[in-house]
DNA sequence: TAGGGGAACTTGTACAAACAAGCGAGCCCC
DNA sequence: GGGGCTCGCTTGTTTGTACAAGTTCCCCTA
């Protein structure tokens, strides 16, 4: 049962992206889209709610609301699986695991995964057949069995993983940086040592807070890029003064 | 006048973040809050949806709400201003035109900005007395006098044209990705050319859409970092992007 | 013609009520 | 002891109403 405000959410969504109503232009009032849709205020309040921190609208009070664009801003699951945004995007896509092992956990992790034996793996991933991301991800050890019994190569650890013990990936914060390429880097990527990679660390819990992962994702420049879309009132990304050398 | 729930999503941030919902833990179920702050449940909601999109607190439906962090990512114009956001975080900093002249638009720049003839400014900015970021901005025509007036080390462009001309900067756009340095970038920043630099590509427009700038800024490696905290809640297309229908 | 004053419209805030959907704990039965 | 079930609690969705606050545009006036 999808709610009614997504429905409506969705009808809008594409008639933005259709061109119904173009960038820069008026959407119907409040009132308007409610009698079209049959619904009250309120609903498609939170409607174009939906729109406005998709970056699809903006708002303000007392003004009708403009259309910004017509591209959808990052997802979540974009932003935690590999596989699911490149399938989202409608790219060929495969992974890698390059090297695994357990190892006890520094100070520091124990503070943000908890304390035990660790699971660290490297995959390498590719996109349309080229290699373009180095994931280096340490997992909790209550995760770490479920993340060993995959193979290899498999293509979605987060879709795996809830298949195999229900696990979901709530939330996450993510922190996006360059780094040079290491030695490592640079031969898994095909690139030369001290070139530009984007970086993508991030952690990652379970709805009632618990660690699941940390992980160093290295995207080879170029590759991959991230888009935010904010306005006055919502957007979640900030800037941050580099100094996190607290990471490991 | 500040609105009801926003008094209520304070009080409840500073109680989060002194201490008395510790992380982990559960806040007070919504009618709970409603009969301690007098208020109807709508509005508790509301407060409680604030700290959610700060990532402060994640809930799911039938769950009492889990206090997950305790750092507050509270940027609303930060990604626009670098000047507000270093005096947001209490960084010294400061900027210097390097570069300034008019040029006419290519076809590109005509579709993003408007037709005429643009303005396009290079600024090298300081951070605690580091220079970090080299800043190359395109002016749509119709803000290109009141940017010419301004004083060649105005340090916050934005606060300046609002001052000037009323100009806010509403809603943006921003793609960032991972660069090497060129020769004048790095004769800037005092890095080697081919360094990497942290690149966030931006376009700004006003309240009904209009276009007012395009920038290229390139931040130093290790000088600022991006961050975004989110949560499946929060963002409800995840379940219209993937192949999970289940998840949420 | 430039500017001020409204009036109509639009979005924002707040309240109240009801039902749906999901979670968790405790209970019962095997 | 373990498994399944029910029931109460909590969050999610929807409707309706009322007022507040800000914008836009027209008209009137100086």
């Amino acid at each position: 049962m999808v709610a009614r405000y997504e429905r409506i959410a969705d009808a809008l969504r594409e008639e933005i992206l259709a061109g119904a109503h173009p960038v820069g232009s008026q959407l119907p009032s409040e009132s308007e889209l409610a009698g079209r849709f049959g619904a009250a205020r309120g609903t498609v309040r939170q409607a174009v709610a939906v729109l406005a921190t998709e970056g699809l609208v903006g708002s303000r009070q007392g003004a009708r609301r403009i259309v910004l664009g017509r591209a959808r801003s990052q997802s979540f699951a974009e932003l935690h699986s590999f596989a699911q945004w490149a399938r989202a995007n409608g790219h060929r896509f495969g992974g890698q695991v390059i090297e695994q092992r357990r190892r006890p956990a520094s100070a520091a992790e124990s503070a943000r995964l908890g304390h035990g034996e660790l699971l660290e793996v490297l995959r390498l991933r590719t996109l349309d057949g080229e290699p373009v991301l180095v994931e280096r991800t340490v997992y909790a050890e209550w995760v770490a069995p479920a993340v060993e019994r995959l193979p290899a190569d498999c293509e979605s650890v987060t879709e795996a993983l809830y298949e195999s013990i229900g696990l979901v990936f709530a939330y996450g914060e993510h922190l996006i940086d360059a780094v040079s390429a290491g030695a490592q880097d640079g031969r898994l990527l095909g690139v030369r040592r001290g070139s530009p990679l984007l970086r993508q660390r991030r952690t990652t819990t379970t709805y009632d807070g618990r660690p699941v992962e940390t992980s160093d994702d290295r995207y080879r420049a170029g590759s991959v890029i991230f888009s935010i879309r904010n306005s006055i009132g919502a957007n979640p990304l900030v800037r941050r003064a580099g100094d996190l050398r607290s990471w490991r």
